[in-house]
DNA sequence: TCTGGGGTCCTAGGACCC
DNA sequence: TCTGGGGTCCTAGGACCC
């Protein structure tokens, strides 16, 4: 039996997370802002329109809002995480085979559902909406790249109306003959100047190409590209998400930091988040890397990267000592003079919480520590906004990240909720 | 003045071993 | 003058994704 698969993608997810709870901002050209209300990462319809590119850097656009009307949001995430949830969970009801591909995507198994394909993405995709008031796309093919095809013109295509099935000869032809190898995805910047640079241009020429020429010049990442477009399966649905390898924590500062005071207070803060994701995930962490860097855009004589990774002597999730093991780090990789733009921690060797290998000299008492931190987190779960946090976090923490035009969390603070006047 | 964060997979090359 | 070869493991960096 041949596989189907459904990319099921909610349109410009920020933005429409937003105008959900905020209807007034429907048929205004929105954008939602990155950390730092940096750049842009989301952007409405008639933003795109505007000729707001994605990822450009907000100040290149700020006086849009008096020319066009452009309405500028920080990001949301805790809003953008539930309603992800609820997306999720409807979608749950069209297929017990469904691989969560990221906020906003998920592929479905719809192999075995009859053949009327089409019907059955436009049932998914009205459901979603009267459920949840998210509007959704369906691209629904035979490997997951021209599920991704069929979803980009179920979004561009007006006849579609947000479903298109990519399942016939003919139609997979002229479809691919139309989409550029730039929106194929697996194709990034470096594969797409190469290939033009072979004069392969469209994803019809790409699937025409020598597999073993392919497998050369772009290795096995090419080659499958090229096989997904043949209609040859080679990524499968992965339903059971796969064991996390790595845990990072990393921003930049709302302002510049001078003072090796200041990035032990920020670091202390990442462990600190880094540690509750631990434990959210039921998980201990055996190594550390510790970073600091300057801005990308100044001087070059101007400029420091360094990095630090440290092995524990037994794997933990302990937050002071997570704290303890970032601002060692810290104090070794600090260099007077620069001025920093982030910092950041990432936590590898992750093993199960449970399945931690004792250390015979290690003598902190364990269990004690694990009733803490499940208190601390129960603590914080509970009542986000009077949080507990380490004194090594510091009070005033006027480096922290600037989110200066957040909406409200509708959907998870009682005191946010959306008021009907 | 102002330019995000969190991931995965693959590959080349060095270290090390016999 | 003469200086092996092949396998494995690890890591850093590249490329890509949303």
């Amino acid at each position: 039996m041949k596989y189907i698969f459904a990319l099921v993608d909610c349109n410009n997810f920020y933005v429409s997370c937003e105008r959900i709870f905020e209807p007034s901002l429907e048929g205004r050209p929105v954008v939602v802002l990155s950390n730092n209300d940096g750049c842009v990462v989301s952007r409405s319809n008639e933003a795109k329109r505007l000729g707001i590119g994605m990822g450009v850097a907000f100040f290149k656009v700020k006086d849009f809002d008096a020319k066009h009307g452009l309405v500028a949001l920080s990001s949301n995430y805790t809003l953008y995480a539930d309603m992800s949830r609820r997306v999720m969970e409807t979608l749950c009801n069209f297929t017990p085979e469904i691989e969560v591909y990221s906020i906003d995507e998920a592929f479905l198994n719809l192999s075995g559902l009859g053949d009327n394909l089409t019907d059955y993405g436009r049932r998914i995709r009205q459901t979603v909406k009267q459920w949840t008031g998210m509007p959704v796309s369906v691209g629904i093919a035979e490997t997951k790249t021209l599920a991704k095809i069929a979803n980009r013109i179920a979004k561009r295509s007006p006849e579609a109306a947000g479903v298109f099935e990519l399942t016939e000869q003919a139609r997979i032809d002229e479809a691919l003959a139309q989409t550029g190898v730039e929106n194929i995805w697996g194709v990034g910047i470096k594969t797409c100047i190469k290939l033009k640079r072979e004069g392969i241009k469209t994803a019809l020429a790409l699937r025409g190409v020598d597999a073993e020429w392919m497998r050369r010049r772009f290795g096995v990442t090419g080659v499958r590209t090229v096989y997904e477009l043949r209609g040859i399966s080679c990524y499968e649905l992965e339903d059971q998400p796969p064991a996390k390898k790595g845990i990072t924590v990393s921003r930049m500062f709302g302002r510049k930091v001078e003072t090796v005071e200041e990035l032990k207070e920020a670091i202390a803060s990442y462990a600190s988040r880094a540690g509750e994701k631990l434990r959210d995930e039921g998980l201990a962490a055996g190594a550390m890397t510790v970073f600091v860097m300057t801005s990308r855009f100044v001087d070059p004589r101007k400029r420091y990267f360094n990095s630090r990774g440290v092995n524990f002597p037994t794997a933990t999730n302990y937050t002071p000592e997570l704290i303890d093991y970032a601002a060692g780090a810290i104090e070794r990789l600090y260099k007077k003079g620069f001025l920093y733009a982030k910092a950041g921690l990432i936590l590898g060797d992750l093993v199960p919480e449970g399945k931690v290998q004792g250390n015979l000299f290690d003598a902190a008492d364990r269990q004690k520590s694990r009733r803490l931190m499940r208190a601390v987190d129960a603590v914080n779960i509970k009542l986000p906004d009077s949080r507990l946090i380490w004194a090594a976090e510091g009070i005033g923490q006027s480096w922290r990240t600037k989110f200066a035009k957040r909406s409200k969390r509708y959907t998870t603070q009682w005191d946010e909720l959306l008021e009907v006047v």
